[in-house]
DNA sequence: TGGCGGTTAAAACAAACGTTTAAATTGTTG
DNA sequence: CAACAATTTAAACGTTTGTTTTAACCGCCA
């Protein structure tokens, strides 16, 4: 078993893991014995619990967000405005293609961000936002310069909402998916629900804003 | 000390600490520390921690469906048809008033109910819904016949976005105003934010849905 | 006052945790 | 083949965790 074995073989158990439970609910023990090596091969090739934490995000974000910002440069140069219903498909089919381009699972990146907001892990957030800061700094701008009628406090908190409703419901896609094929018989891909979240979400980002006085 | 204090006392530091740093980060050694009570305390008044966790969220959730229930019985009697709008600030006037009035942060109730969704903990989850289920069904219910154009499927995804969007806006409301007011220099109350939300989440709900064939 | 249930207190428990050590093994290079 | 660096292994480290135990304390009623 070569080196890149072992790390690749980590990174794989811990992704799922991480995914699964959580970050501190999910012992390197576990991690370790999943993937077959050694307890202490973590600490020797990643140094510590929270740089192979680290490592597991860099792994399926720095090819994200690289796809992204091509995307993005590619539908700045092609159109003169930007449409909000292109921006937000490249987001998704970026996500969706590029990870199911590597075997991975897209609801496990999305369950993964959503870990990455709601579990403390200070060292994380600040990990992600050095790292991958200008990326979704780029986003935002697209996204705000395709509604120029829409305030910047506004629009921001608009943002959050979107992201909030796409993490939320794609991280617990199994779970919603299961309730609803049990109450209505109806399954639902991931393609489906990301086509029905896309108006959804453009709807809420291009709603009237009600004016302050009434 | 009487019992009656002890008890509030852990519930009350309990609160604050799981919201700030989660279930499994926080420590039973902190919270009785924090509470000014004995370590044992816990387990003698609780049972486990696992107990105590399900307590503080019953502590406010209990007050909340019921006021929650009444209100949609009001609104149920006092008009013909139900409006989305007035359902939406029924959930967020109960969620706000309720709150306040004890003197709890609403903030924190959003914090924790994030926390309740994205942090595994099966127990939780099927305590929740055990407890609480009938109120969300009435609630989504309500909804639901206020929306009688848009298929059943296509509307419990919208629940869902509608319900991700708040939880996580929400529950990270401290951190996102702070960036919102170094960025822009505008400050956010909750209320605002939440008559920001408030339509947003109604644009999403009755969005046009996108027919089939195209 | 004496005793009794309810509560608090300090201490200890075993288990699990991340991490480190030091030896054994492997792979590579001269 | 010899020698050196990289890697794997088994074992142990010290902490921290939730929980339990046993004794002390308290208020109350007979």
């Amino acid at each position: 078993m070569s080196q890149l074995d072992t790390v690749q073989r980590i990174l794989d158990a811990a992704e799922v893991l991480f995914a699964e439970r959580g970050f501190t609910e999910t012992s390197l023990r576990t991690i370790t014995s999943t993937a077959g090596v050694n307890l202490a091969a973590v600490n020797y090739h990643f140094g510590s619990k929270k740089e192979l934490i680290q490592a597991v995000f860099e792994r399926f974000l720095t090819p994200f967000t690289t796809s992204l910002d091509a995307e993005l440069a590619r539908l700045a140069t092609e159109e003169g405005s930007l449409q909000l219903d292109d921006l937000l498909q490249s987001l998704y089919r970026v996500a969706l293609a590029g990870l199911a381009s590597q075997g991975r699972d897209p609801k496990r990146f999305m369950r993964l961000l959503g870990l990455a907001y709601t579990q403390s892990q200070g060292h994380l957030r600040r990990f992600i936002v050095s790292r991958y800061g200008d990326s979704y700094r780029r986003f935002a701008g697209s996204l705000a310069t395709a509604l120029p009628h829409v305030d910047p406090v506004t629009f921001y908190w608009r943002l959050y909402f979107m992201l909030g409703a796409t993490v939320f419901s794609l991280s617990s896609f199994d779970a919603i998916e299961a309730i609803l094929r049990e109450d209505f018989g109806a399954e639902s891909s991931l393609e489906e629900t990301l086509a029905r979240l896309a108006p959804a979400a453009v709807a809420m980002l291009t709603a009237p804003v009600p004016t302050e006085g009434g």
